[in-house]
DNA sequence: CGTTGTTAGTTACAAAATCAACCGTTAACT
DNA sequence: AGTTAACGGTTGATTTTGTAACTAACAACG
């Protein structure tokens, strides 16, 4: 019993927060249950994970995530001896973040599975979506 | 400096949530400012000016938003006479939520914001991907 | 040097989301 | 009717986030 014809299913911001969490839930599920990981601290270990070494700062850069985030997003993870940090030698503002054994191992276990979700969630799009899908989000996640 | 061929920028649970957050910023910044609301109450506003009335429980089922958050939501927006709440006679466990007058006001002027910012965003995007996009969204939003 | 400004990261406090337990009402079954 | 379960919605405690103000280290400029 519509009485307008604007439809919340084609605003994107919303239609945008809806498929995103639909789409994280399962996912959310692995590292919440399996690592008690928020969502912030999968992201700064996957980042670690696949770029490898780096600062705070430049995770922050990459991930659009606000600084006071990370900041306790490292020190849970340096807690449960996921990741060391080591202060640069030439500026001793900033600290290295290196995944140790044990978040390499993390990593890679819910890369596994990251992966793995993603290919169920490609399914249910033919390739021609997938393709432009992704293509679309990059764009509108440059912001701007 | 890639170690490794995964790409955070490939998954879509991250890819999702990057570009709905990009995408909602500046929307955000209205409801806010302009109206001190939160997100869930902009979205209980639009349930009930695009529908008409209809019950917390209903909102919650279109929505997939968490009873809590709609019951909190409700209370604000009647606290600032956006809207009403009737008692179901023959349910009495049940209220229906009606804008007011200054409720209607506030959505429409919403609406309007968010029909030009929604122009906006698919401005970014040629039309093929705007078509694909919602298509694709709509798909990965239905969960399961 | 000394002041001022900036950067990298932390902390404290307020705002919001989450989770479980809770009321009052209705439905289902005996 | 009497008991139990389910429903619609609320509340309170805890967790997580957001905002601002704060270190400590460095840089730039006089």
């Amino acid at each position: 019993m519509a009485q307008d014809d604007f439809d919340l299913q084609d605003f994107l911001p919303y239609l945008l927060n809806q498929a995103a969490e639909a789409s994280s839930l399962e996912f959310q599920k692995v590292y919440k249950d399996r690592y008690g990981m928020l969502r912030t601290e999968w992201r700064v270990l996957f980042h670690l994970g696949i770029y490898g070494r780096m600062s705070a700062r430049e995770i922050g850069r990459r991930s659009k995530m606000h600084k006071t985030k990370i900041s306790r997003a490292v020190q849970k993870l340096a807690e449960r001896r996921f990741l060391t940090r080591t202060t640069d030698d030439n500026n001793r503002r900033m600290e290295w973040l290196d995944l140790t054994a044990q978040g390499q191992k993390a990593y890679r276990d819910l890369r596994a599975i990251a992966m793995r979700y993603d290919a169920g969630l490609s399914e249910k799009l033919t390739d021609r979506e997938n393709a432009v899908l992704r293509q679309a989000l990059r764009k509108l996640a440059q912001g701007g």
